[in-house]
Order: structure tokens, then sequence, then C-alpha cells
DNA sequence: TCCGACACTAAACGGGAATCACCCAGCCGT
DNA sequence: ACGGCTGGGTGATTCCCGTTTAGTGTCGGA
């Protein structure tokens, strides 16, 4: 579509950008990156072995991208836009913020188990292997999905509902609640668990029945 | 002990192993390598940096350690043992089980956040860095936190104290609650946090009031 | 026909963990 | 007193990692 616009309105000059294979293997490594990337995790996604994958030198990958990190940054934030996705589609639906808040802490623990080894690269890896600065697109979708997610909790402080603490700290701690066993269920699998469907029912109620009055 | 025991039956033959030298090293090393760890982490604490900072050859680490995850987790064998002392304390004080359960978590969050190195590499560790048989000796030690720190929740379900779950379950959901606080504290400390002590206040008064009847 | 941009590559670099083949000093039994 | 054994220690090496450099082939446009 693109490049008919572009060809219409230079004939002779342009239509070079959207060549075809410079497109097509950026996606291609990511394919192959986000594979290998789910099936042996962020230090099993070596560049030579994504390369492999795609048939193509290492090298290659960095005519398309900067870095490693950035190749796992890039497929992170698909999953994460997916997550604020499911948190956007929640806050759109006619129901009290309390019930807002069950849904979006289930849907965000539901998809950590879904995707263990992203949500381990994005919530729960140190800042020190990738930093900050490198980090920032990634960082500014989880930002949003926390602002989002803290949303019906100001709703619940307005009507005076809150037990203790403010929307922000409550909206922390309800997040680190289950963050903290999705993380321990991700990173921990041989220690010998009550059911995750049962802890994490039990870590919702006891949160909102903790924080929320009535 | 032992070695005496032998001198006495041989007096002319054994008396060899406690030669000095050998255990001298393996402290000098255990010392340096943990200074290096609490400073730069475990991507950080390289075998040649803790060779250099010894004086010895990167080689020579070898001959105490079977290899770098060794070292690393004999020191945090170290830090988890005092936190299991400390555990061990409160549960030997006379006061009724929740302000217990309070107690431990409390300890678990401060000591989290003194040594975030330490807890970082045996708490939010994949399994995928580090083997699993190879962390049998710590993973023991933290099991026997985890033991220690849900018998005051078994007396508070044998009281019929639970408002949900059984005594494992709720022991889990409260651990892992305050895990989940202190984790993010540490791997994220760029977001703009609430002050941490109206976090931990929030996150254990929740939990309790939550989980604990009364 | 030549030029420059582009996708790509082979080779190399520096730095990690771990291993190899060796040293060398001290203690053993003789 | 002495030759051999042993155990701490070493330098060189291996393998893998992410990343860089210098160069190759191809193709669209002038």
């Amino acid at each position: 579509m693109q490049a008919v616009t572009l060809v219409l309105k230079k004939p002779h000059k342009s239509a070079r950008k959207p060549k075809g294979d410079g497109h097509l293997r950026r996606g291609e490594i990511l394919a192959a990156a986000e594979r290998i990337f789910i099936a042996e995790g962020y230090a099993g996604a070596t560049i030579r072995k994504i390369a492999d994958a795609v048939g193509v030198s290492s090298t290659a990958l960095y005519m398309h991208f900067r870095d490693k990190d950035q190749i796992l940054l890039e497929i992170s934030d698909g999953a994460i836009e997916r997550l604020l996705n499911l948190n956007i589609d929640i806050s759109a639906r006619p129901v009290d913020p309390v019930s807002q808040v069950r849904l979006m802490l289930e849907a965000y623990m539901r998809f950590a188990l879904d995707n263990p080894n992203t949500y381990e690269l994005v919530f729960c890896g140190s800042g020190a292997s990738i930093s900050v600065e490198k980090q920032a697109g990634t960082l500014e979708l989880g930002d949003r999905c926390f602002e989002n997610f803290s949303e019906p909790f100001r709703e619940i402080a307005a009507a005076g509902r809150l037990k203790s603490g403010t929307a922000q700290s409550a909206a922390e701690v309800a997040w680190a609640g289950c963050h903290g066993l999705v993380s321990l269920l991700i990173t921990k699998p041989n220690r010998t668990w009550s059911s995750s469907d049962d802890l994490m029912s039990l870590m919702l109620d006891g949160l909102l029945d903790g924080l929320v009055k009535d």
C-alpha cells in the first residue's frame, strides 16, 4: 500500500525503502528469536542460535537490531502490549472498580503463567543485565499497564473504601502481591506448591479483603 | 577433633589434611568473593576478579570450589542461615502465632532489602542459570526457613482462625506477597515507589487482615 | 557503464567459565 | 639423606558469548 503511494508520488526516484527484503528479514528474525526465547529463555537465546534459525550469519542481526537486548525487548513489547490491551478492555467494562481490580490482577497472573520467560525477562530481571535507557520503551509500556491498573484504585480511594494507605500504595501492594506469587511459581517450579489456582484466588481474596472495606 | 583422634591412632602417618594453607585459602576466596558479589552482583563477580582480589590465578579457585556457582551459593548459605536464625529466634518468643508471622515477614523483608544481591540470587534467580542439584544445599536451607515460617500458620489454622485455604497455602501466599514487594523494590529501583516502610506495613496489614480472622 | 547504497558475510576481538598439562615445595617411608 | 608422592598453584588453551571491522556481491538509477 505505502509502496504504491510512494511510486505514484515519485515514480522514478524513490520506491527504494520498501524493497522487500529488509522488512521481511526483520520479521523473520523476530519470529525465530521469539520461538527460541520462549523455548530456552534469555540466556538460551543466543545471537548465533537465532541467526542459524533464520539461516543467516550472526552479523546480519546487527543490520536490523542494535544488539541482543533490543531483539528480546521488542518481543517483550509485543507481549506487554497484549497485556495492556487486556487491561484496557477490562477497564472499559461497566463493573465496580473492585471487580475491575480483581479481573485485571487475574488476567495479569494468567498472562505471567502463560508467558513465563517473557514475564521473567520484563518483571523479574534485575536492572543490571539490561540498561535502563535500552529498556525505556518497554518500561514505559509497563508503566502504562500499572497506570491503567491503578485507576480503579483511585476510584476506590475516592469512594473512601480504602482501609488504609493511598490509592498509589494500595495499587503497588496489590500488584506486588500478585507479582510475588507468579514470580515464585515461575522461578521456583521445583518446590511443592499448592495448586496455582488456589494460590491465585487466595491471594486475590486476601489482598482485596485486606485492602478494601466491605 | 577428628584430626586428633586420627593422630592418636596413627601418630606417624596421617595429620596431613590440616596442613593449614588449604583451609585459609578457601576462607580468603570466600571473603573476597563475598565483597565483590555484594558490590557488583552475580554477573559482576567474575572468577578472574575474585582471583585477582585474592592475589592468585583464576585456576586456583577451582582447587577449592567446583565452579563459580558453588562459591556464590556458599556465600548465600551463610546469609540464609542468618535469616533462618532470625526466624528460629522469633518462633521461640512467647507471643501469639499471628504476631510471630508478622515479625517473621518483617524480618524477611528487612533481610531482603539489606542483602539485595544475595536475595536476588537466591529468591529471584531462575532455575535456568544454576542447576537444581547444585542449589540443593541452599534450597534445603530455604525450605527450612519456609517450614519454620509456616509453623505459626499451622497453629492459626488449628485454632480455626483462617478465613480460607489451608495452613500451607496461606503461608505460601503470605510469603509470596512479601517476596513480591521486596523483589520489585530490589529489581525495579528506578520506578517511583511509595516509601518502602509504608508499603511493607500495608502489605503486612493487608495480607494478615485478609487471611486471618479477627 | 559506472556509482553508491544496501543486505550480507567471514574473520576477528575481548572477555567470560572451565580445563589441561605442567610445575614446585614439602612430607613420606626407607 | 634421599627419591617419590601429593597437593596447591600456574600459564596456556578451549569453547562460547556478544559485538566489531573490513570487505563482498548485487542492484537501482544516472
